[in-house]
DNA sequence: CATGAATGAGAATTCATTCAT
DNA sequence: GATGAATGAATTCTCATTCAT
């Protein structure tokens, strides 16, 4: 029994390496950049290793980001308990999530700006409907908070399902402009300083959900 | 003399249709996945003529880019021209990025969406710097509609180019998010009508800027 | 433990035979024709597996280089032990060097008549380094020999570096020139017999270094 | 007739300069990277031109080395008519085939240290049976010049041919690896200074030479 | 459980050369 | 006489993946 669960710990652990690895790499090298044989190299195993753990490179690639927007998740719920104003806790969450975008540049970039079909994975995976599962499951913090916010009657809006998918593209929008604007460096665009877009944003989009009067 | 004329034409022809091929090749396979041996068995042509039109794989895609920006700063001018309700040319002008970044779904997402790192360009080169120009005077086009909106007195905000950012962040948001939509097909989520989600957020993007009374 | 001996071995053996293969393919087509795919197709296996046991291709080379002339040093340290007679023994060692190169053609030629900055190599590399190693120790085999024969008074030289390179040359043109003659096979030109040219050449060198009287 | 003659200037001319630059590229980039392409670029005429002055690339670099040693035998040929004292004419001659490599490194590699069946050509063409001439009168004034030293009793040797041979293959020593010293510049080898190393060289040869007592 | 060895497929790019004009 | 356009063949090298051990 012992035994057993060491070993089960074990094969664990090797798993959260290769995903470690995998992400440490993402953010040096970029994203197409990435080998299976780098990956291995970094934990001092070989690339055929990886494959007792993942099926391929996109299941691997799949894990990688659902395992780090479980962490959102986590965030965003603590979020949901701790503070009781709603709308400060709708600012906070949004505010949470760029920054936690921001934080995991490549897995955002994976996630929300990459054409699926790159990294191509069937529907039936297990790995895949998990990932899901918490995608949708971080959805529903932001429909919570902005529910709590119209029953308060500090903000104001008719669909609930739009305006909140509407206030995930804004800050969609932001998260990944500001990413935009840190990998490339582009000398030539005159950006306003981080902090301020940032809070400009949010300013704007509860100005946009206001009460009319 | 009329000979060549006709040459160029040709010439011209040929380079539209690597462009074009390129293009497709980009909407069915994803970025990473096409190479100029099947831009080139496309169009049926050698992979080695594409070098006497394009210097290389990043030159090729960096002018993709370029000349479709092209037409949308082009689209956004005429609107400029031809609206004179500030409100009304604010709102077509957002409208036609989103619906233009719809209609151009794999330059948008290389050009707004891709990490530079990915299909790195000397800074140098003259298509980079064309392509730099062409951008930096599309959104010369948002801060213009903005800018004539507050001095109509419709649209209320202190800092022009702070509010100039965050709305391209804004309508970049919409657009990203239908795009993802659209390449990924997920069947989970609950996505709203997109010809609705459009509405609510120029919407809540115009209310957002409102006079506070 | 038998088992990993085999692996090494046969690992050994394969590396040889890519070796053998690029050399002979030297012979045969001229540095600049050799190709990794083709030494591959030699030895009947991919090219991608030559990548496992050479960095690249200028790797390759310079290993070959290397480990044919660590033959020769070895011959000339034999020697060295074996041959008391100092005039003898300096005299038998410049006849190694040329046999030497006539027996290894294109290692020789590799080694000495081709520029490096057409197969560069990093300095820094342990392959590199070894080479150049071996090389100043065979060199080492000469300025002894000479020594020795100052010193017993049988030749008569002022400075024993610049004797020693001058040495070095000419016994290089004379091997040079004797790779030449064998691999253009050159019919208008009248090349006095092989045997007389290299025993011609010998006496030369002595008699330029015999004591004044 | 006058415009016949300008045209066959102007075509003496152009191979001049595609030859010229072919000369500038070799010493400039090596071997092995000079493409017809980029002579076409150097003399901004395209690819195809060369074509019409030399049958491929191999005739072209044939006589870019005919050229070049035809140079050599004018300057031995110049010396042996202005100096009249035979070991004199003899020591300046192979110092002025030393110098002679030295200044134009590239041809001289390829004509001498380059197996011919890198850069074939087949020895009916006329170049080649020029380019052959040519080298055989320039070895032709060693020749002539060791003769007149033994007829003048300042030289000893049996031989004429078998030493003249022997000379060409020492100073070739000395202009080889001086060549090799200088595109190397292996920071590792102690080399003697170059100036010192040819008079040494010289010196030695001619001692080898001297007569008996 | 882990891996060393191997590979087929494919990548970007360059080149010598041809040929219709 | 000169060339613009085009290409087939070749190059080095990387990668995801498999499989016997």
């Amino acid at each position: 029994m012992g035994i057993a669960e060491r070993r089960a710990r074990e094969k664990e652990l090797l798993r959260s390496k290769i995903l470690d690895a995998a992400s440490q790499l993402f953010v040096e090298e970029g994203l197409p950049n990435v080998s299976l044989r780098k990956i291995a190299n970094r934990i001092e195993y070989s690339p055929a290793t990886i494959y007792l753990y993942f099926k391929d490179k996109s299941h691997l690639f799949s894990s990688l980001c659902g395992e780090t927007f479980a962490q959102l998740k986590d965030e965003l719920e603590r979020l949901e308990r701790e503070e009781t104003d709603p709308v400060l806790c709708l600012r906070k969450g949004l505010r949470s999530y760029i920054d936690f975008g921001l934080q995991h540049p490549n897995q955002y970039v994976l996630t929300f700006n990459t054409p699926r079909h790159q990294y191509e994975l069937e529907e039936s995976s297990q790995d895949f409907k998990e990932t899901n599962q918490v995608a949708l499951e971080t959805f529903d913090c932001l429909r919570r908070a902005l529910e709590r916010c119209r029953k308060a009657g500090v903000l104001e809006f008719e669909d609930l399902e739009a305006t909140s998918q509407t206030t995930w593209m804004f800050i969609h929008g932001i998260t990944s402009l500001l990413l935009l604007q840190f990998t490339q460096n582009d000398p030539h665009f005159p950006w306003v300083d981080k902090e301020r877009l940032i809070e400009n944003g949010l300013d704007m989009i509860l100005r946009g959900l206001r009460p009319c009067r």
